[in-house]
DNA sequence: AAGCGTTATGCATAGGCGAATATAACGAAA
DNA sequence: TTTCGTTATATTCGCCTATGCATAACGCTT
């Protein structure tokens, strides 16, 4: 089998991860199902660890990311702030603009792999 | 503190890891100090995981990517290959590339940080 | 007031990874 | 043949992370 080039990409602050490719997939489940238990289970981790990447990740950013609310009709539910998803639309288009740079990269020296 | 983007990069065969950031640093060490114990020291590693990472490399890679020696004078010792050479710099500059287009899209959207 | 589904949080446990340790094999030089 | 520094390999131990379980708080609905 051909040799792949794979890349991973996140945004760090004061040192400390800010935000990565899962905390992108939660948002984004997050939107599909209007709560984190739901987004949790849809990404398949537990509710525990999508608490803490979503609580770390709205503490620490610029702006809040998501908004949480407790009680109420249905029991509550967390929603995506604009700035979540501008954050959202930031990463992946970086992360495409690194995978068509890397793909180039590898297409140019295919000579290596056989 | 302004928010960075980090990224990594590393090949996979097989759906498996072939070489790393790890990898290249070892490799680069081996060149300095010309065998595998010296160049764990250096990297700051246990020989067991150096031996271990340059073992799946050399023995999945298309080619030898190193040259190992047991005994004779000085113990024996190690050698990168014109084609571990070839693997250090493909890998180097793709991390380039992609560090080059990470930081322009970072700088593109700095007003998401403040 | 009772019920329900969600957010919020602590704690104990299991699994995986790397480090540390120990030992064998190798082959040139003295 | 003894010595020496290296490669080669198994085994044990400790740490970190994620998970699973348990429990509390919340507030709308009925």
């Amino acid at each position: 089998m051909a040799v792949q080039i794979k890349h991973k990409i996140w945004l760090e602050q004061d040192n400390a991860m800010l935000m990565g490719k899962g905390h992108v997939l939660l948002l984004k489940a997050i939107q599909k199902m209007g709560s984190l238990s739901g987004a949790a289970k849809e990404v398949g981790i537990s509710y525990r660890k999508a608490w803490k990447l979503i609580d770390h990740l709205n503490s620490t950013a610029p702006s809040a990311v998501v908004e949480l609310t407790t009680g109420g009709s249905g029991g509550g539910g967390t929603t995506v702030t604009g700035y979540g998803n501008e954050l959202i639309g930031f990463f992946e288009e970086a992360e495409k603009e690194s995978r068509l740079v890397l793909e180039k990269q590898l297409s140019k020296n295919e000579t290596l792999w056989k």
